[in-house]
DNA sequence: GCGCAAAACGTTATATTGTATCTTTTCGTG
DNA sequence: CACGAAAAGATACAATATAACGTTTTGCGC
């Protein structure tokens, strides 16, 4: 799926929704499609810069919560850093593999793996709310 | 097991590999072990500066990280920060889950979530070598 | 179209978390 | 005790994130 087709697909989704995907916000969504890795907000903060007068961070980080909310991007806990969605239409266990050599990251959505932790932590007596997976380790392509 | 006990058990476990647990790094460990919740780094560094002169950030980042090499504190990375292990003298899935309530974290160590984890990350070409996995919600108590 | 309220955005400043680098001290070993 | 390695001290700074506040834009009911 190409960078077009996600970015509309992206709009499809908000228009459906009432949200508003704004162009501020489409940009960044825009440069984390089109980066094919995880960026930090103040890599994407640089990029926005290109060509225009400085943005500051808030305006960044607006948007990136945005885009959150909206399931069209997500964080990655272990980097500091955050990337797009593959499947933005429906809510998935966002788990994460992450290589330390290169730096890509694959998504993986295992529901198994994401039942057996609800259920683990309901056993607990826990309410799950949001389940961080990330695992760091080396790709194929990097051994 | 009482704060002592944990502390004695570290010693005799770093003793045993050859490890240095030194005053500070053990005062650094006494600190989250007594605070039963997890601390940041510099909440950490302001516990030690309580009738001494101050330190600086490396001096605990620097504990943090041998303490952390030797199994016996986590971070979360959610939170960034830091929690003592309950069982330190064997390797063990670390999974966490974190009252958004209370702040209070229990470890739970599920093999299973562990051994399915580390399939999928398998299965899709991974040497995996870290296991993130933290669920944020509240607990019982909280509800 | 007009006016209004909410949402989005801009701007400045600052808080929080984490490192690089160099020097000094401490500790185990020969 | 002398030596080398490991640890700790000290200074400065980098990287990440948010608070606070004012301005502009937008959607909406009239």
């Amino acid at each position: 799926m190409s960078a077009e087709e996600r970015l509309e697909r992206a709009t499809r989704l908000c228009a459906g929704r009432g949200a508003r995907l704004t162009p501020q916000r489409a940009r960044v969504l825009r440069i984390l499609i089109e980066a094919e890795r995880p960026l930090g907000a103040y890599e994407i903060l640089a990029e926005m810069a290109e060509g225009q007068r400085a943005l500051a961070p808030p305006t960044v980080y607006r948007a990136l919560e945005f885009l959150l909310a909206q399931g069209l991007v997500h964080r990655l806990e272990t980097l500091n850093a955050f990337i797009d969605c593959r499947h933005p239409e429906r809510p998935h266990p966002a788990q994460f593999l992450i290589c330390s050599a290169c730096g890509r990251v694959v998504e993986i959505d295992d529901e198994a793996i994401a039942a057996r932790l609800l259920d683990a932590a309901t056993q607990s007596g826990f309410a799950a709310s949001r389940k961080v997976v990330e695992v760091i380790g080396v790709c194929e392509g990097c051994r």
